[in-house]
DNA sequence: AATTGTGAATTGATTCACAGCT
DNA sequence: AGCTGTGAATCAATTCACAATT
């Protein structure tokens, strides 16, 4: 793993933006495209666009473009996305149970293999099994499970990110509205929707 | 509204965070914290925090610290977020309906007030209309709606937003996976769940 | 002619270092 | 003595400008 820790987070993001709009290209059939045209699909500058491929290497032809299946095979790969990546959530609660319905994460390659509560309750309509918290540990290293979402109230959080960062957990997509503390090997994503919220609230007149 | 426009949006994000440490602070019956411990509990450095305070004023007493009282009060004046602010939210899916359930708006100062779907279904748990989208602007124009929640898919995302700003709304928090084109004085936040797990699988080993 | 790829310039955010209060 | 507030310095990200390539 040599440089993958200079290159900004957010020319990370940049690329799954990218990766979405060469794949709506390529239902139409598209096959090339110029840094331009990609750029304003995602809200970008062009020459951002071009800055944020050109840390991974030269995929495009000058005069012509981008191969639109070329590049979006290119940035599966620079995400390491090609595999069905498994992934494990924790707290059923209305969040958590919707997120496990949504199932919009397969297609993107995760799938979601388990799911934790204190108090499990089964439910019928999701077939995936519902586990209770104190087994998380053992099946994270049984699975070899890297990723957790985590949609537990705040006052458990950092209580159960400690387990799952013992176990063997990398990357955790945090729901809690709380900063969790974390050693330096695991990524945190937070997703804090109340602070979006205030954050909108504060631009508007 | 003077000088808004040059403040960085992600101070004001940071300004969230620490308010939701001032609470926890409050409920602890602590009435002072240096900007260190306050830093320390919102996960930044100690300068940063003073930094963003120093956008608005001077709030801190020398040799002391601040009063958690007082620069609670504060970043809740400045962030606009002190009457209950009325949000709609359109889309009533698998996650659009949980985020109805979900409720942690309300104690944050938001009032969901009602919802759209294309094919609304009565939902007897939930004590909020749910009506067809079709009435949407009229709403949006009788009760001075400024901010939405968009949970619809992709395809329809774009058409439901214009639709939205037509008619007045100002600020929107978007989980649809798709790039929305705005006018300058409407504010879109994104959350997009897939992007956020490609970013996290990209840093695993 | 068109468009990429990239050093240089610019703009923006963070951190340092310390003067100024209490 | 302790801690805030802030100009200066540093670090990071974005944009410009243009040479290189098809």
């Amino acid at each position: 793993m040599p440089t993958k820790i200079d290159i900004p987070r957010k020319s990370i993001y940049r690329l799954s933006i990218y990766q979405r709009c060469l794949s709506k290209l390529r239902e139409n059939d598209v096959d090339t495209v110029s840094s331009e045209a990609l750029a304003k699909a995602a809200g970008v500058k062009s020459t951002q666009l071009r800055k944020d491929l050109a840390y991974f290497g030269q995929f495009g032809t000058r005069g012509l473009g981008y191969n639109v299946d070329v590049l979006s095979k290119t940035i599966s790969d620079v995400l390491g996305h090609n595999r069905l990546q498994p992934v494990i959530l924790v707290g059923v609660g209305n969040l958590g149970s919707a997120l496990l319905r949504y199932g919009g994460f397969r297609k993107e390659g995760f799938e979601v293999v388990a799911a934790f509560d204190l108090a499990p309750r089964r439910q019928a309509e999701l077939n995936i099994p519902i586990l209770p918290i104190v087994e998380m540990k053992d099946f994270i290293g049984q699975h070899q499970v890297k990723m957790a979402i985590l949609t537990v109230p705040a006052s458990s959080a950092q209580n159960v990110t400690n387990q799952m960062v013992e176990a063997g957990i990398q990357a955790v997509l945090n729901f809690s509205p709380t900063v969790l503390d974390v050693p330096d090997h695991v990524v945190v994503n937070s997703v804090d929707l109340a602070v979006e919220l205030e954050n909108l609230s504060y631009f508007i007149r």
